[in-house]
DNA sequence: TGTACATCAGTGAACGCGCGTTCACTGATGTAC
DNA sequence: TGTACATCAGTGAACGCGCGTTCACTGATGTAC
């Protein structure tokens, strides 16, 4: 099984062009339309390749959908820790930016926001590729609890994936829900649910972080 | 513009049945496939009428989804106000049935909560009817802020709809936020983002929806 | 009570569209000797 | 360095599917005199 990369073929770099285009084209479609207007259809056409070409890149289109998740999750959980990095070290600070984050990177994708987060798409199963990227989004945003806790921690119980080491029920329930409550906030504002109640949504947001990053001890 | 209902034809009658049968087959359809799937060719089918026939009854796809919008609204209201009832004058205990409602409701009819609270339906935007149906939920969820305020509260201010008269911008924003940190909780269990992270789903509801009965006061 | 006309539910054919996926194929690229 | 064979990208046609919506129509029901 050495999958030996050295020596990079002509063909084999075509082929890894070709595939960034596809993956490239297919993020624009769906930024545009949205996930279940997405087709590999559509994006072989745009590539000036025939239809059927697209099977040496791509097994179908559950596949694709499945690179587009995990390219969401990876984008969002890159955002995520670029804002929290910028503002190292003061963990309420983080938090605060990191739900920012969140939200204006789900401002500017909603529909791979709405693809992540949104209602399941039909007839699609996420196979587990797709957890490993999903839980960077959330080792993002646990950053400041991190730095709350201190370097010396080592991680254990149910949230030792995010590097936490929280034994109490009540405190894991209490950050679980946290960030429950922070998609839920960008969820409404994206999705429409708030329109004639919230007027200020960055003032209504940030503030509602800052209570956030109190009930989490930051 | 006297719409005389009396004198009910068997014609009309007929067709309140046709018009009953075509939501009740598009809510089956909806329930099982998911609104993506949900199509008039299919409705009309089901029914026995050739498929341009719905036309008589529905103006077109997304008149049936609205007609399906409200529908879930209102049927998602009736329950939260009815759990709400069982247990009106202690506001707590009533906003905790309340929440139980929407996470039960929203486990029973999985599509129809997606419907509403999920992403978006591609190419379809809302008109204006749905707006009430919406606020029923809201209504219904608010129940026990009014009982805590008590039955002399003229309703003012940002969230007068609701029937509370609240003019503390910060508080305002409390209560919207716990709402939002409901359906934020509710979506991420029904989404599946919550798969080996929560095992008992039933007792981190129970217990967040008293935390947030406590941030609201009741 | 009976007739003449208007309304309306439902039909059947059609338009034009797009989709996912399979298959046998050509011709260029890569590899082993 | 040259030849023989294997790999693989991309083609083009096809299968079978379903959709929303329009239109001219028939025949039954409802209404006005």
């Amino acid at each position: 099984m050495a999958t030996a990369k050295q020596q990079e073929t002509p063909r084999a770099r075509a082929r890894q062009r070709v595939l960034a285009d596809i993956d490239a084209e297919a993020r624009r479609q769906l930024a545009r339309d949205g996930a279940a207007a997405l087709s590999l259809r559509s994006v072989a056409r745009e590539l000036g390749m025939v239809s059927s070409g697209i099977y040496r890149y791509v097994a179908s289109r559950d596949d694709l959908l499945t690179r587009l998740i995990m390219s969401a999750y990876e984008d969002l959980g890159a955002a995520i820790e670029k804002a929290t990095a910028t503002v190292a070290g003061v963990p309420a600070t983080m938090w605060v930016a990191g739900g920012n984050a969140v939200r204006s990177w789900a401002k500017r994708r909603p529909h791979e926001y709405a693809l992540v987060y949104g209602s399941p798409v039909p007839g699609y199963v996420a196979p587990q590729d797709t957890v490993g990227s999903a839980l960077r989004v959330y080792r993002a945003l646990a950053a400041p609890l991190r730095t709350a806790a201190g370097p010396d921690v080592v991680p254990s119980g149910p949230l030792a994936e995010l590097g936490l080491a929280v034994v109490d029920e009540d405190e894991v329930h209490t950050i679980l829900a946290t960030v429950m409550a922070l998609f839920g906030m960008v969820g409404f504002e994206l999705f429409g649910h708030t329109k004639g109640v919230i007027d200020d949504h960055d003032d209504f947001f940030v503030g509602r972080l800052l209570v956030q990053a109190e009930a989490l001890n930051l």
